[in-house]
RNA sequence: GGAGGGAUGGCAGAGCGGACGAAUGCGGCGGUCUUGAAAACCGCUGUCCCGAGCGAUCGGGACCGUGGGUUCGAAUCCCACUCCCUCCGCCA
């Protein structure tokens, strides 16, 4: 949620920022009449309290004065109040609900050295590590990683979509131990290498929770939802990480702070109903190892090359060819004021796969869910900034691993980082 | 699911319907003392909104789990909800 002074004060930052995503920005203007409706009946409900209030206390030394007839007038001058107060008070409410309500469609401000362009094809690759290898390098015929995927005994699509319908995958033995050990080494790398503390959080949260981190209510489409008890599947673990201080001031020297969580994430992918992916690029439930950060504001742009950093370390532990993509500002997320994304390399459909999205989110989530920090013990508290990133989506990166790994006989290599997470075992070979 | 108890400032913990943003203690900050530190003593010490000022700050308003109600006036009375604790039942 951006700040309502922002807009009042710079309403041509937001304007510009709007402009720069491809959005309306006739927004502002409305925002503008909003607050300034809700500001003028806040006067007038304060000017009358204070009145109120007056009058109460007039009452109450009248009646120790023994002054009945005083006492009975003020008493009544309050009542009237009172009946002014209440109505004000309603047409307050209700303006700052508007408020609030347009407020929380608005996208985070984007910083100035986003790139521009309208769409993912403006997006700049900034950087690019390992080699990536066409399918005909190979010197033999690539398996696509959904065939490779099943022979191994890595997904069993057949039984996913038995359970759960389409979009959903039960792992095999092999692909359940896979997972298994990219996760543990991942989780440990994060915390040995890079100082993230990890987390075990609910999967399933409140709708505040999910205002918190800005997925509602602007994107209620893409969530699971139980309405009996109005709990929301996570579409990433940022969101119970996000709501983990929520309504806290952080006491001095308590920052930064970096945590990470393996859940699973529940994406219902409505806007790719009906297209054919085949595999695990695309899922209805998938695991993935987020790296979060909450950070004092003049450190958010450095802590986001770390996060960058970080996830790129996980690829590169994996002997995985990435590249790190700038996203320009029409294809930057709702929450985020700029964003990286790190993609792996598919040798057999040879193309790059988003692995991991980095954000910095500046202080957008930490005023929707009320996360500030204070720098000194008397100090004024501020709002913190907040980043996530994955580290890395695990699908996806199992994905990779198999078609990049894989040999004329059908059998795929384990990187080596991974071996002691497997028992020893140093190739997956086919399941009979 | 049933019965009972509770929710007050960073923490602990008081609070006859008016003088309560709220005693007291601890903690924190600043100071006195000290070679330094501790102890002792003194002072300060919540958040948000509106307005004024470049600003230190000042004026007004709101907030005692949340939402409603009673009243001229609510931390205090009433109702509902949420969460926590104890006991019973059920359960991985």
């Amino acid at each position: 949620m951006l700040s309502i002074e922002t807009v009042r004060r710079e309403p041509e930052v937001v304007r510009r920022s709007l402009e720069r995503r491809r959005e309306d920005p006739g927004v502002v203007d409305e925002l503008a009449r909003l607050d300034a409706q809700r500001r003028a009946l806040v006067a007038e409900l304060d000017g009358l309290r204070a009145e109120a209030n007056r009058d109460s206390k007039a009452v109450g030394e009248a009646m120790k004065a023994g002054d009945q007839e005083a006492a009975e007038g003020q008493r009544k001058a309050g009542r009237e109040a009172g009946e002014r107060i209440k109505r004000i008070e309603a047409a307050e409410r209700d303006a700052e609900a508007k408020l609030r309500a347009l407020l929380l469609t608005v996208p985070n401000i984007l910083l100035d050295d986003v790139p521009d362009g309208g769409d993912e094809s403006a997006n700049a690759v900034t950087r690019q590590e390992g080699e990536p290898r066409s399918a005909e390098s190979y010197g033999f015929e690539l398996k696509p990683h959904w065939e490779l995927a099943e022979s191994l005994g890595i997904t069993d699509f057949e039984r996913g979509s038995k359970l759960a319908g389409r979009m959903f995958s039960v792992l095999g033995e092999a692909g359940a131990r896979l997972q298994r050990a990219l996760i543990a080494w991942m989780l440990d790398m994060h915390r040995q290498r890079h100082g993230y503390s990890e987390r075990a959080v609910p999967y399933l949260v409140l709708r505040e929770t999910m205002e918190g981190s800005g997925n509602l209510p602007k994107f209620a489409d893409n969530l699971y939802h139980d309405d009996e008890d109005d709990l929301w599947l996570i579409p990433t673990a940022e969101v119970p990480l996000t709501g983990l201080h929520r309504d806290e001031i952080l006491a001095p020297g308590t920052l930064p702070l970096r945590y990470m969580a393996h859940t699973p994430c529940f994406r219902r992918e409505k806007a790719a109903a009906g297209t054919q992916v085949r595999g695990l690029k695309r899922l209805h439930q998938f695991d993935k190892v987020e790296m979060f950060q909450l950070v004092e504001p003049e450190r958010s742009a450095a802590a986001l090359e770390d996060i960058v950093e970080h996830a790129s370390d996980v690829a590169r532990g994996l002997g995985l060819p990435f590249r790190i993509l700038e996203l320009c500002s029409g294809d930057i997320g709702f929450q985020s004021a700029k964003t990286y994304d790190v993609e792996v390399w598919s040798p057999a459909s040879e193309e790059w796969l988003e692995v991991s999205s980095c954000s910095n989110c500046t202080d957008f989530q930490a005023r929707r869910a009320n996360i500030r920090f204070r720098r000194k013990p008397q100090g004024r508290p501020e709002y913190v900034h907040t980043l996530n990133g994955s580290g890395l989506a695990l699908p996806r990166v199992i994905i990779a691993l198999l078609e990049t790994n894989q040999q004329p006989d059908g059998t795929v290599r384990l990187p080596e980082v991974l071996v002691p997470y497997m028992d020893g075992q140093q190739v997956l070979e086919p399941a009979r």
